[in-house]
DNA sequence: TTTATCTGGACAAAACTAGGACAAACTTGC
DNA sequence: GCAAGTTTGTCCTAGTTTTGTCCAGATAAA
């Protein structure tokens, strides 16, 4: 039987490099360098050259003290505590937090605007009241009516987008419960992801990688445009949300895609996205087009522009550009 | 068929050119022999005409080494290690990389027993080709004729079950890349996802709340169970992972739920999980049972029992309990 | 003949180190 | 509520180590 004992003996030989380091703990080298140097939050060994060399323990406690400070904990005070008293503090604070759900889920498609058609607010309404009664079948029914009345596309960017972002506000504003956000976002991820398989499959479709990067866990934006790309005759290679870019690489090189694209949405400030945007551009051929979409995509306009990447205005523009590529007509977007 | 076997029993003798190692591994030729001259990281055989000869241990040493490096180790560190040792460094890492990449470690439902009759095992082989030759068609198609052979619940227990320990372990072991898992994780969460809704809904089947707790993040074993149930006459209300117990407990009373089951995987032992459960058992009248199921259950065995939660220890064994419960024949299980 | 590989060395880019500067966000004192 | 101070993340420079790429001239394979 696991006990805790078991768990709080953690390995003190120093072996890890500083960079593997930030790869676990999701801070960035010049932090952990800054801390270092101002609190002596840990203390590495040192190689003959001078590297720094973390063991586990101080991992450990990296981890715990980068969770204070998103609950709210300042450097100073957590800086100097033990590793047991760093976990006291985090499992207390985390008893009281609202579940990081709730601010990860303010989700904003983007690229989908709020035309909010008259028609389709009625549906929305519809939608809203049937996931805050519980009722899954009448959720289901009415996604699937919404369906019938029209395109895929149309349906996607009047319907879906505008729901996912009234749930992720009423659940923001504590007008919905976490529990209905989940229930809708469940059944939303099911009923998407079947919507990829509608169209038939001849073996001849342009393939194109979708997902999302490291340290982006929402996937439904992904999925919306895995839907969408293959009603326009493409096959998406769906890889889930948070693949490294190492992995979408390897991927479009092994199934032979002809372009990826990337939803970002939250946390829109994540340090690794720059790095993981760089390398996947350096990875993958450059006559791959690399789309990046999601609310957090203008977070990183420069970045994007620098690196050659292509950020559609919305999932019409996406479409555009995929049509135009299929075709050998692709020139970039304006 | 090429099996994984292939890989596991890795062929020592030489026989690969320099350009295929490149090839196969993603690093430029140049680079492989930086390496060597530098770090003796592989010491190839030659032929009588100096060409250096690779056997696939070279390979699959190199492709790791490769994995290490992109995780932050220096090439210092994993150079002189033997394959086996890669390999616990390399799936080391990517169990605690940050956002502990989702699927990325082993996934062990626990509640299939590895039967493994021979022809499953067989379907079981079809379908892990499909996932490296990333087919995502022939994939969704052999679960569907999978299906089609036999029962929903043999299926999953056959079948799905053991499948995602296969593709957990070959991902852990360096034998499948993460893109891999990745492709076949989000293709079976909607294809599980989607079998709750085969059968008919009268509006009249007890319900029972499916998720898994805070610190959750698999849902695979509980969408499994919503499925399995779906069948036996319940309704379930899903809802997804990472469920705070609060909202599990306003879920159940909301919907009138007549049961609660939970899937525990990884982390086994999260601190959270106690918190939880005493959280939510204490939230829920009595008279409705929960269930705690998954690999991780048993890691709480004691405190399952001091709360009087069931743990079944199958999915059968579910299935019973659920079956008697809805018949209200329902005691407790043994 | 052309292409691929070999060796050894040179060079360049990345990554790390130390120290410090700067600005935004947050606190404190009045 | 405002000004002054503190905290904290990011960035810069300059020097070192580590790592990736390239080149030249020779040999082998296609």
């Amino acid at each position: 039987m696991a006990t805790l004992e078991t768990i709080s003996s953690v390995d003190t030989s120093p072996r890890h490099p500083i960079r593997l380091v930030a790869n676990r703990t999701g801070l960035t080298v010049d932090l952990i360098r800054a801390w270092e140097k101002r609190y002596h939050v840990v203390e590495p060994a040192r190689s003959d050259t001078k590297r720094r060399l973390y063991s586990d323990y101080d991992i450990e406690r990296l981890r715990l003290i980068r969770i204070a400070k998103q609950n709210g904990r300042r450097l100073v005070d957590v800086a100097p505590l033990t590793l047991e008293a760093l976990r006291d503090v985090v499992s207390e604070d985390s008893r009281y937090e609202i579940s990081q759900d709730v601010q990860a889920e303010i989700y904003r498609p983007s690229w989908t605007s709020p035309l909010e058609s008259s028609e389709s607010a009625d549906d929305i309404d519809a939608l809203l009241f049937s996931v805050q009664t519980m009722d899954q079948h009448r959720f289901d029914q009415l996604l699937q009516e919404g369906l019938v009345k029209q395109s895929l596309p149309a349906f996607l960017q009047t319907v879906i987008g505008p729901l996912l972002a009234e749930i992720g506000e009423s659940t923001r504003l504590g007008k919905m419960r976490i529990a209905h956000e989940h229930m809708a976002t469940a059944h939303l991820r099911t009923f998407i992801g079947a919507l990829r398989f509608r169209e038939t499959y001849t073996g001849n479709e342009p393939k194109i990688v979708i997902t999302t990067p490291t340290g982006q866990l929402h996937e439904l934006g992904a999925l919306m445009v895995a839907a969408l790309v293959s009603v326009d005759g493409w096959l998406p290679v769906y890889l889930g949300p948070n693949t490294p870019a190492d992995e979408i690489a390897a991927c479009a090189m092994q199934s032979g895609a002809r372009a990826v694209s990337l939803s970002l949405t939250y946390p829109a400030d994540d340090p690794r996205i720059p790095t993981e945007l760089t390398r996947l551009r350096s990875q993958i051929e450059s006559k791959i087009p690399i789309f990046v979409g999601g609310s957090a995509a203008s977070h990183h306009h420069e970045l994007i522009n620098r690196l050659g990447l292509l950020s559609p205005k919305s999932l019409d523009d996406l479409r555009h550009s995929l049509n135009m590529l299929r075709d050998n007509r692709f020139q970039g977007i304006a």
